[in-house]
DNA sequence: ACAGCTACCTTGCGTGGCCATATAGTGTCG
DNA sequence: CGACACTATATGGCCACGCAAGGTAGCTGT
């Protein structure tokens, strides 16, 4: 109940800002979706699953945000290489400056200063 | 279909965020939900309508995160007031801890500080 | 053969934001 | 008086996302 309520919370809170992070995460680099994964792991409040990751992907090449290049791995199967598109690009500026004016509005009102 | 993607994703960034935003407003002091639309409306990127936090308060009553006590307004009708419960306190802190561990490792990313 | 890691993908559920809508009290202007 | 606008609360329905669970498949070591 409690800290369901939490875990519940923190769920809803990820809504987007995992996307932002996985284009992110792509910019100037190609990376593929199980590298994602592991490298966000290491990030604090990050940590995603693969049926996270891969629908996100997946999104993110349907509306032509990035493209993809299969590559034989020498340790098991071909991996699918993410890049971003010009699209993907633009689109990623335009969310982190929408991130930017929501993340300062909730530190604002958290630090009390409300009129 | 672009500017409707970054609409909806802003949707998706909100969703959380609004409710933390309102447990914020709440700490210290007691609002009726429409004052609060109304104060958060001055706050960039935090503008949310009537459909909005109704939802939200109501969820806080249910769960115990606050307690309501109805009013006389001088100009309209009776305003319901909510207030913070210890739990709702409790709560509140607990999600300003999740917070600024996303907000931090989403900046990380962001700076392109991944390995 | 089997276990375990790498690597990809899909289905189904639960939840929250928000538009539209409903209800109602108060004040104002023609 | 009647129309409009503002204050104030509340709800139903749609849609998108996160994620647990499950499935497929290649490669390595015992």
């Amino acid at each position: 109940m409690d800290p369901d309520l939490l875990a519940n919370w923190t769920t809803q809170l990820r809504k987007g800002l995992l996307e932002l992070c996985v284009l992110s995460a792509l910019k100037g680099r190609r990376l593929y979706g199980y590298d994602i994964v592991k490298r966000l792991g290491a990030v604090g409040g990050l940590v995603m699953g693969e049926g996270t990751v891969y629908p996100i992907l997946s999104r993110f090449k349907r509306e032509g945000l990035v493209e993809t290049s299969l590559e034989e791995s020498p340790e098991g199967p071909a991996r699918k290489y993410y890049q971003l598109t010009p699209r993907g690009r633009q689109m990623l500026g335009k969310m982190l400056t929408v991130w930017a004016e929501v993340r300062d509005g909730i530190d604002h009102v958290a630090a009390e200063l409300l009129p």
